[in-house]
DNA sequence: AGAATATAACACCTTTTGGTTGTATGTCAA
DNA sequence: TTGACATACAACCAAAAGGTGTTATATTCT
């Protein structure tokens, strides 16, 4: 047994500009390596390395088609992002942000 | 005139486990830098290094009261993230991402 | 004024990230 | 089976992240 710990968390994955990017693509269509990195300024090795951090995020998976490997995109670890952020939802949408400060500064 | 272009965008600033936790804290209560050093096993220094990443991104924001500066949390930001996040979430409370995978799999 | 406390500002070290190039391996198609 | 294509893997590099400690500087209290 003993937990997977995962070894790269959402969080980090999704703080790269690059990672989001990919993101955005696999979420229009499964792609292969090659017609990923083509949307980058950068080399193919380098676009690998980002799927690999991915895939360790469990955000996208890729299966061997041929000679292509072909990624696709895996939302569910998203809902980790979703949850953390519902905590300080109470304190955008509604003014209760507002009135806790209120309450702090009556304090003083 | 001219975007400020976010020096330090939310994405990077909530990747760190430290820096969530600090913005947990700063949803409880505004405290100042010495409370906050106080929750972690590291040197006061590194935790003034979080604060102003967090600070850069806007997140939190500090006020000098006598000899302390006191954090607080400022959590528009994260909509942001929020927004990011909703593009993704028809992927997977509905069956949205299972037809379009199962609309591929016809295509080959 | 002088002591105590809180934060700021350096300088420095180590690990991780994001990128490069080069080489090898496997697959398809003529 | 040979050539073109697609990915894999290793070695290497530069810069940023995350941490440390030491030394100022400012504020409060006695």
């Amino acid at each position: 047994m003993a937990a997977p710990a995962e070894k790269h968390d959402v969080f980090k994955a999704i703080a790269d500009p690059t990672r989001r990017e990919v993101l955005r693509l696999l979420a229009e269509n499964d792609r292969p390596i090659s017609e990923i990195a083509d949307h980058f300024d950068m080399s193919r090795t380098a676009v690998t390395k980002h799927l690999q951090i991915l895939t360790e995020a469990e955000l996208i998976s890729g299966r061997k088609e041929g000679r292509e490997k072909i990624y696709q995109l895996h939302p569910e670890p998203l809902t980790e992002v979703k949850q953390w952020l519902g905590y300080y939802e109470k304190f955008w949408g509604n003014k209760l942000a507002m009135l806790r400060h209120l309450v702090e500064d009556d304090k003083k």
